[in-house]
DNA sequence: CTGGTATTTTGGCATCCACCGAATTCGGTA
DNA sequence: TACCGAATTCGGTGGATGCCAAAATACCAG
């Protein structure tokens, strides 16, 4: 269980901020980057690390890659972290 | 609003670890301290991490230091991670 | 105030991490 | 082939982080 990964992948504001994006709707890595103030290494590596958690999927078509947000893996992941923690969760808004 | 102390305190499995003892009841620092292959001036970083995160509440006794779990802020540093993601709360188990 | 126990602080080291510029790879197009 | 745009990888730097041993602090008992 490599959860450890998705506990250190939003443990920056940059990538919460592209899974924030990415919640919107899928982007291309370009797009992506043009939303923040840093280089594109910067944000490739990023993008990378958010891989690795498995929190978003690539997609290469043509020239470009489109990332999509892996909702399913994000919301286990918080899930157990709550779960492990003791939070208990909220009632569902009525 | 210094959210981002909680998701760095997070970050760390140890202190993951710790937060997951002090669920179940308070404990000291020597206590936490002896359920780590850790030396204690390590372990007294993770406390002096989750404190500043307000993840934990440090009282002293004569010479003990007891920690307790700050369930509240916890609960709400993960509600509000969950609510910027977008990850949906799950129903209370019947 | 002297000693002992509990805990933190200090100082230092090794590793990791975010960041950037430059070079590279991958596709598409002429 | 050569060239262009999109994105990643490479190489390096500065700063944070985890770790420890040793010293310092805080408190209690004599």
């Amino acid at each position: 269980m490599p959860t450890n990964r998705v506990y250190r992948a939003l443990a920056d504001p940059t990538r919460r901020r592209i899974l924030a994006l990415l919640r919107e709707r899928p982007m291309t890595a370009g797009e992506l980057a043009s939303q923040f103030e840093l280089a594109w290494p910067t944000m490739s590596g990023h993008f990378a690390v958010l891989r690795e958690a498995n929190l978003v999927q690539a997609e290469r078509t043509g020239s470009t890659i489109t990332y999509r947000l892996n909702q399913t893996v994000l919301q286990e992941a918080l899930m157990a972290l709550m779960d492990a923690l003791g939070v208990s969760p909220a009632e569902p808004s009525a």
